[in-house]
DNA sequence: ATGTCTTTGTGAACGCGTGCACAAAGATGG
DNA sequence: CCATCTTTGTGCACGCGTTCACAAAGACAT
């Protein structure tokens, strides 16, 4: 899951908390399923199994948006999700650009996800000129140099980063300056902006990496072997280095068996 | 960011909490940019800094990897890099199956990301059989009926679901009774998996969905109107329904301007 | 109208995560 | 060898988030 906001951590949004806004899309996900199949209303208990939470958690979490149940009965699903979409504001459009379009640019471009609740791909921007014009998912990829004047004239202010790591921050800068307020960065790489913008990532990389911890421990417990005795023990801290301004240390371990890192989106 | 482990909530691995487990990749790809730059320490602030957190935080982070740094100079680069590779598990060797190959998949599994720290793609798996044996990547795509034998033989224990979101459920339960204990969700769903099974999601949608509740929020600061005032009111909470076990509710708000839901990958 | 039954809404307790602030540790210089 | 300076490691307090458990609210039957 891409994690974290940058900026503005405790800011507790008009009374919701950070923690609620998180779930509310889920809700509005299993109630827009529970919606379409006309079903009318549904109780705390059934709508936070479908949402894969704790019906106390639901409850806790509808509270702060107001009292929307009927106490015997349960929610209803109509007017559930019309409350939650408003609260999200997604009853009006949000229109967005997509910065970067190499493989996970366009499939971002192709994701059903983007129009189906108020979000609308205004632009696919790319620093290729050899892109310039290339239609993708209908959409024909414009220059990086168009970049400010496309922001202005659609009055964007969601902005979807997929460049290499490198030139992600230049890219984040450029549309601050244009007016971004809110960006979604899914390059390998911490963002600096401003107070007043928001930043959320996504990071394959990261993610493999929690899972491949949790598979370690796993592994690990079953052996039952606590990695401390058997095989190769770590060496120690290194002895402390000689000189701290000194030559580059051109020792000091590398005993890793790590691969070598690739140029392109290091991990 | 992908959000959120579905199972063992509060587990505290080891002693190491989640949340830091959550940030040792970021502390990670800071060090090993150093490490390329040869610098030979680092403090915990100019790391702190380069990691985007908290210099306190960072140092609590570490001491529950125990005591790397020296006082007055900082911490090793060479050795941390180690040691945290270690600890996360990434001295070995990973093999990963992604299964779903369409625009997703693809960026997936051209992702520099997989290959540069322990993870390896071992197969690339779909269920259209046009798609057999045509090269992804330098990986030639495989059908989905010899998904069992492939993490059998492979010895696999991370699976990516890049699939559309009605074949998820299905490919997640084939994954787990496989012998798969950890999966990355690309796929809009809540995914239920056994006890011992780790999953985390990624999910474009929802994380556009918090940016745009932070962005209304912005704007609404702006204009100073308590939301409540001018414009359409929301409508009050529906007569209380009829019929609980009654017709379909028919009616019953659908104000909002939603666009209609496509059918792949819905919200 | 009254009683029972279901389900919400929330007060309160608890645990985790964060950040402050400082003592301890070690390096460095004289 | 001692003084000073830097930086780590951590005790402590605070706040957010989660969960329990229950009273209040309403639906429904009689």
């Amino acid at each position: 899951m891409a994690t974290g906001r940058t900026h503005r951590p405790a800011t507790r949004s008009r009374g919701i908390p950070e923690a609620t806004v998180a779930r509310l899309p889920l809700y509005l996900r299993a109630l827009t399923a529970l919606s379409e199949r006309s079903v009318p209303t549904v109780s705390s208990e059934e709508l936070a199994t479908a949402a894969g939470v704790n019906s106390a958690k639901l409850r806790k979490d509808f509270s702060y948006l107001g009292s929307y149940g009927t106490r015997g009965v349960g929610y209803d699903v109509e007017y559930l999700v019309y409350q939650i979409s408003r609260e999200l504001g997604l009853t009006q459009d949000w229109p967005v650009v997509i910065v970067g379009i190499g493989n996970l640019g366009a499939a971002l471009a192709n994701y059903g996800g983007f129009a189906s609740r108020g979000f609308r791909v205004a632009a696919l921007i790319d620093a290729d000129p050899a892109m310039a014009g290339k239609p993708v998912a209908g959409i024909p990829v414009q220059h990086t140099d168009e970049l400010e004047k496309i922001i202005t004239d659609n009055g964007v202010s969601i902005g979807v980063i997929a460049t290499p790591a490198g030139a992600a921050q230049q890219v984040c800068d450029r549309l601050v300056a244009a007016g971004i307020t809110s960006i979604l960065n899914f390059a390998p790489t911490v963002l600096s902006v401003p107070d007043g913008v928001d930043v959320r990532k996504v990071d394959l990389s990261i993610e493999l990496q929690i899972l491949a911890f949790h598979e370690q421990r796993k592994a690990g417990e079953e052996i039952a072997a606590p990695e401390e005795a058997a095989g190769a023990v770590p060496p120690p801290p290194v002895a402390p280095h000689r000189a701290p301004s000194g030559a580059p240390g051109a020792d000091s371990g590398r005993q890793g068996p790590d691969g070598d890192v690739p140029a392109v989106m290091p991990a």
